[in-house]
DNA sequence: TCCATATTTATAGAATAATCGAAATGATGA
DNA sequence: TCATCATTTCGATTATTCTATAAATATGGA
């Protein structure tokens, strides 16, 4: 992780629609959701705004697509989050003890 | 943690000199560093940019200051990052086991 | 008090990002 | 093939954020 991908993964993150995305898109697991549920559970449309919302957190590697048929699921990337979690917190509290835990996600098959 | 509060927060730490900042103070614990070697580290200037981008970090709630004799410190404020981190995770996985960790930095007295 | 240092505030212009509506693509089933 | 649904692309407009510069405030020392 260098300071320009998370840069990039934070200005993705950095918008409430796309933060909703985002974070519904954790919730889902591997399975993802495709386009119009997504919007529908989100309350919103999809449009084009909608669309440039996925593409911006697709750009930025937090999230990837899958076609199935017509639809189109979008799944979270959690290794990209775990790196980025990682990254914010890295050499914390001038090496002293802090109870520093790294984050880890990693879904099973089942997901 | 709400969602407007983490966009704010987000949105403060998706410019590369705060993200740097940020990250800088966090590594530096619980004593924090004042402006001039703050940006003297980053190799960047303490001016009226560097300035408004303190403050951008200070209104996210993501660090804190307080004033040493003509010295200003800027600190990290761990709770802040860790509540944002649990935000952006929260729920993962569908519920499924993920081996999920909560993330957690808690800075001793002496940090 | 006067000066130097540390930091912030103010303001304006430049750069970036968001929103909207309409048109375009691509897959499916009748 | 045609109509339809799901989604994306495009172009214009508006809104937000960044940068730079200068001036202002506050502190401590001579």
């Amino acid at each position: 992780m260098d300071i320009e991908l998370a840069t990039t993964a934070l200005k993705a993150l950095a918008h409430e629609t796309r933060l909703r995305v985002y974070r519904r898109l954790v919730q889902a697991g591997k399975g993802g959701l495709c386009v119009a549920d997504l919007a529908a559970e989100l309350d919103t449309e999809a449009n084009g705004s909608f669309s440039f919302h996925l593409k911006e957190l697709s750009r930025a590697g937090l999230i990837a697509s899958r076609q199935e048929g017509r639809f189109i699921f979008y799944i979270a990337d959690y290794p990209a989050m775990n790196d980025l979690l990682g990254y914010l917190t890295e050499h914390c509290c001038a090496g002293l003890p802090c109870g520093e835990q790294q984050h880890a996600c990693t879904p099973t098959e089942k997901a």
